[in-house]
DNA sequence: GTCTATAGTCTGATAGAC
DNA sequence: GTCTATCAGACTATAGAC
């Protein structure tokens, strides 16, 4: 086994210690931004040293883009699989489904994304203006034809889908604030119904 | 007017550079949070200098911590006024406009308290588990009382108060993001347009 | 009250032994 | 590949002149 490469040219242990970085990353650069992030800190939490985190990555910057990027398909996916041919009731909800399952099992990964746009989106800002909003304004149009056509009540597309991700989303970066208020329940699995009946009197044709 | 003081004990002058200060912090701490902040930058918003701005505070914590403790009033008041004696759907639709206006007026005010909830609270926890979590089960009962009583649609009443945190903050918290989307539109003119519509099929009964 | 200068600490990144 | 040691720059905060 000894030598064994992995097929992007890095060994077993190469893979293992840039997973143990990411993971740690995305612990402090989810919870901190990118600035108020401390290389000793992802260390730490890595349980390498600080000098072999730079023989793995060549900056701080480096594993920030590498994380950035990485989340990137994961957050565009759930909206382009919206389907034109589907029941339009149901694919909003599939839709808000993702999301929501997205904010479940992701949650630092949102609150990553939220810290990149509270701060301007300086990095991925080039994304936002280019294939998020080529992949909104396709899938708009698509629910403006179904409220059109009566499929689904009459309802402005682009706030719909803002509406989508801020109900969302909000489970995963504003986890401390709901822990805080609801403490005898499992904020997840009451969020999946009450977005079920929200969604349905919203849009549903009565 | 010279040696004028304001009523608590300090010269226009002071308030006045106190106010540069504060405002400055806002700029930096709603974009970088706490740690990702610099006094460097505060100074140079606020036209000071670094020492000038300690003599004003004895510590770039103890700005922080003023903002935010100036900050929780406004956030805690929109939902205090809402009424059990008025008529449940407009008690509610009053709340969101209230919440919406801040978003609108305030919008560095909602990044800092988001960027304070993001990183676990640190500073507001106390307030959070005690104040706000007191309030929002007061609020939850009269809630829930309209909705048996069927003045309006069956409802969950924590996650109806999270839905009105997230779609109204959503504006504030991810504008960098909707004015990527939305190139063309004052997002808050529609967006308040669209939560009327919203809550009112959400809650209205037919 | 405001400044320049600087103390003392922290931070990202590099050098070089093993 | 991983470590210890360390550099150069940035950071919060203080001292002291004016």
């Amino acid at each position: 086994m000894k030598g064994y490469k992995m097929g992007n040219g890095q060994s077993r242990i190469q893979k293992k210690n840039k997973d143990f970085i990411m993971k740690a990353a995305l612990d402090i650069f989810s919870k901190y931004g990118f600035r108020g992030s401390k290389l000793d800190q992802i260390a730490k939490q890595s349980g390498l040293s600080k000098p072999n985190l730079l023989y793995y990555f060549p900056s701080k910057e480096a594993i920030h883009r590498e994380l950035l990027s990485g989340l990137l398909e994961n957050w565009l996916d759930p909206l382009r699989s919206l389907n034109s041919e589907g029941d339009p009731f149901e694919e909003v909800m599939g839709y808000v489904r993702r999301k929501l399952y997205l904010s479940k099992t992701l949650p630092k990964e949102s609150r990553l994304f939220a810290n990149e746009i509270l701060q301007g989106a300086p990095i991925i800002k080039d994304v936002l203006k280019g294939e998020l909003k080529y992949l909104v304004d396709e899938k708009t149009k698509i629910i403006q034809k179904w409220s059109d056509e009566g499929l689904i009540l009459p309802i402005h597309p682009y706030h719909l889908i803002f509406s989508i991700w801020s109900l969302t989303q909000h489970y995963a970066d504003f986890d401390t604030q709901i822990r805080a208020v609801l403490t005898n329940e499992k904020p997840f699995e009451n969020a999946s119904v009450y977005l079920e009946t929200l969604f349905s009197r919203l849009l549903k044709p009565s």
